[in-house]
DNA sequence: TTTT
DNA sequence: TTTT
């Protein structure tokens, strides 16, 4: 059965990237996606869609974006369910991405931060699951293949679940493998 | 900004269909999506994805389509939100419909009612938001035009939400037209 | 950067099923799309989008359809040229498949020929390009892997172009592997 | 049935915009579109796409895009055919775009030209059939509705086909309405 | 040079 | 709980 979607949004974050209990890279974020038509007030609204991405590709897409980077990406709709410390059952529908495509240079995302902003470090460069283009210096350096599985620390998140893979809690990871996309 | 959904699905249950109060159609139904994988324990699940269709198309979505129904749709992943009764913040990521494809004959859906399962009536058609091929049979009349809101009752759903357009109480029908597309 | 089709569409004839020199097999077919409005004339029309299928997923994809079959496909457009027997430059634009959905049960494709037509022999199986589900009785056995690369005869297409790898000149093959995806 | 391509690429060269003998205007471009993977020489090809797109969102997109425009696009895959002046059958493949995402500020275009290239001239916004953001200074201006139509010179293209309507012959021009997407 |  |  198809199940396909195509996006073109930015960041509303950098992307969260943290590692399984086996070492696999997984990579969370936010896409705003501005709406074609506004509404009865006259403002453009926008989708706030919750994206996943693994191994490779989210160590790629992590190091050369950040938020606010414009991005291409394409996946699929999962839902999925887990109940949480309170013992409800919460459901989730996110996107896990299976390509991407970056849509500043380099240059476009350092001139807005001058402009505007936010400190920019990224890259121009179509990527997919296994053959991103050479990028020049990432953000940050992921550690080296799924053998050394160093969760990234992300305490910026208020509270925590943990039962939820993405709810950070900033203390000891545990994303089941059971949320591999295979 | 790019917003792209194709799925090929089945419908959960039976289209729920309602009228908001200035009597504009608005169809609720949760897509069976089968993944294109299997899990670690060789089983193929599916994702259930929900989905939002308005206006003529709802109705003859509604019309055409049952439990079971296997149907091809395109449209966008919207996210929206509400407080609930216990002023909760609840988040919700549903995709809206803006054309759609009956992927079974009559005769499949009849005879797959007579083999296994449940009442199928439904035609083939393609449609889209304006122009649906001539059916034979509809499912049930609709109301004529907005100028009648009659609201499908529905009380099979568990609990409900007067704040969610789509929590069916079975009760006074309040969807505002603020969640219309455009 | 993205470039995504997804079609439903049937197929014109016989998926055409050949091998390169080394031994990979290639499917080519033509999908007919219904529009989904009708022309000045009150008529529907169709397009009609050349599709290219590779290696196991072509084997699988030309076993479980046939002329008629009902199909999802998702893709990418493709653009190539070649120069023809006259020397002439020959723009090619087709859809290069790498996931596929059956849309009729092996029961509805012979019901279909029962009642009009054609002799049917699919299966319905959602596929991809690595794991199609357990398929019985296909319509023709394929070579097992690609050491054997034994082309298919074909002779039903008139004249026949030896630069143009889907030219069937029913003669030897000659596909090179410069056509392959990656 | 569902026909749907959503591509992000760059213009090869500024819009054709044309008018029918009724008015309407069409525009053509060639998008080209980067393969996400390299060939056997390390090489990274490209897909040259033909779109059309027709009315207002034809002179939207003519007027803010030009050539190396990054832009992403919604469409179908439309194919038909012609006879041309040697009395051969011409079968043409394009996509028919109904929606468009300007992909680069107006500062990044004339970034672009001033650091390499050509006069450059573009606006952000994403646009649709029916509801472009306020633009600055477009290009150039087209005729004021379909009362006008005064047809585009060209006369960059080699040869002509006066039965092609995307043949540029940079004299009479001949779209029939018979090319309208409805 | 087309499917249902 | 958000991007430009």
């Amino acid at each position: 059965m198809i199940n396909r979607v195509v996006l073109i949004g930015r960041l509303t974050r950098d992307v969260e990237l943290r590692y399984t209990g086996s070492g696999t890279a997984v990579g969370q974020f936010t896409l705003a996606v501005n709406r074609s038509f506004t509404n009865r007030n006259g403002e453009r609204e926008a989708d706030f869609i919750t994206c996943v991405i693994w191994r490779k590709s989210a160590e790629n897409f992590a190091n050369f974006t950040h938020k606010g980077s414009l991005v291409g990406i394409e996946g699929r709709i999962q839902t999925r369910n887990y109940d949480n410390a309170e013992g409800q059952r919460v459901y989730v529908t996110e996107v896990v991405v299976d390509n991407f495509s970056l849509l500043e240079s380099r240059n476009q995302g350092e001139q807005r931060a001058n402009q505007g902003g936010y400190q920019a470090n990224n890259n121009s460069f179509g990527g997919n699951n296994s053959q991103p283009q050479a990028p020049t210096q990432p953000r940050s350096q992921a550690p080296q293949g799924p053998s050394n599985p160093a969760p990234t620390q992300n305490n910026s998140q208020p509270a925590s679940n943990p039962n939820d893979p993405f709810a950070a809690n900033g203390d000891s990871i545990d994303i089941s493998d059971d949320d591999l996309p295979f």
